[in-house]
DNA sequence: ATTTTTGGTGAAGATTTTATGAAGATACTT
DNA sequence: AAGTATCTTCATAAAATCTTCACCAAAAAT
């Protein structure tokens, strides 16, 4: 059985994370603060940490931090707050592996925590090799040797999925790393963008699935 | 000519070293802040970027992530306080190139964009042979054994091209080839410049186009 | 088993970006 | 100053791209 770390300092969220996790047959432990769970951290068994930025004592920032400064355990961000948005993107650059916004129904947490503990277990140690290149230059994406000739769109979500692969991205990111900034189109069209995509890498290799679709959630590179 | 934006909040000290810069001879640009100069970033050829890591608006932190998500222009990091160390740090481990701290000298800091330029410059281009020569003396450009005769304009945009080929060139950063300096005039200007190089290409050779428009960013010559 | 939700697909429409030709403005030459 | 070459602007056409939509398939929930 998983045990999965909740570092939250708000009861009741807490409990309804508890709740939906106990019942998927997942292993939690909560925290309400930072120093307490790093604590537990540092003695316990984690495979997963679901960790709030918004806590009393330390910054999401630091907590993250100190976790990844001895492990890779996956760590998903839940904020409860949108002004939060900023520093949600500079944790992602410190080396979480998703986050989750707002209203956060129990299922989306779940598929969260399934999808980040089976990107792990696939992930651990082999470090391959990565079959794609970027030539930021000419704004295009060596694949197995071909050049593609992407969209500025395309180009955008492609390079940002190679640069940070095996890991899930949420429609509403993606939009984000399009246009710089939150912008007013529908998330649907990433699906269009990603299907374009897919049909370009598929032209050159067809033998497997090289986007993967994370049901309820967006979409992860696989290498 | 080599672009340097100059990101950094403090008026005194971006003077002092774009004074530094400029007697260099390097092309500089200054923002006092992150959004803007991710704007500017965006859409303009930039070879360097000096980065503050104290601005009022956006932590360094998201800039570097930002700018790293597109390219891997060198960033040299400059730091004010000795506090924001623990900071420094982590931006050196999302990609930055090099730290300079407290007491800089302009001297130092031209050492350092030149080591940076210098190893980036061998980094990347291998440096193939081109159908193009330049005879600066005379104003011409010597295409396939024939001479063209061009305008001024025409002239040091297709020579720009020549010396920095296989590469984007935004529409702002040709504008300034022609200008050596900032200039009030509108971008697609460039567009009617391009126009006509091209056509004078193509009397000569019409069997593939020689420069390629590279949508949303400028034009790229290819060899 | 059936309903509901979510993602895939192809095509149409809207939007954005670039190309083009010509006219106006500016600078340069004689 | 007139004439010429060059640069810039403008309007419009053309192309590429982005978004939306309707419909179908797959997966999940009931």
């Amino acid at each position: 059985m998983q045990n999965i770390l909740i570092i939250e300092d708000d009861k009741t969220i807490a409990e309804s994370i508890a709740f939906v996790l106990e019942k998927d047959s997942f292993s939690w432990t909560w925290h309400d603060n930072g120093y307490d769970s790093l604590d537990y951290f540092n003695n316990n068994q984690v495979d997963l940490v679901l960790l709030d930025v918004g806590l009393p004592d330390i910054s999401g920032f630091d907590v993250l931090r100190k976790i990844r400064s001895k492990s890779n355990v996956p760590v998903v961000i839940i904020s409860a707050r949108d002004d939060e948005a900023d520093q949600v993107l500079g944790l992602e650059g410190l080396g979480a592996n998703a986050y989750i916004t707002k209203p956060f129904s129990p299922r989306v947490i779940v598929a969260h925590v399934r999808a980040q503990l089976r990107n792990f277990r696939n992930n651990t140690e082999p470090k391959s090799k990565s079959k794609f290149g970027i030539n930021e230059a000419m704004q295009r994406v060596l694949f197995q040797n071909h050049e593609l000739i992407l969209t500025p769109a395309e180009f955008k979500i492609l390079s940002h999925l190679i640069k940070n692969p095996n890991r899930v991205h949420t429609r509403e990111y993606l939009l984000k790393v399009i246009w710089d900034r939150p912008h007013g189109s529908d998330v649907k069209t990433i699906n269009t963008h990603i299907k374009s995509i897919r049909k370009r890498l598929n032209e050159i290799d067809n033998s497997c699935e090289h986007i993967e679709t994370i049901r309820g959630i967006g979409y992860s590179l696989i290498e």
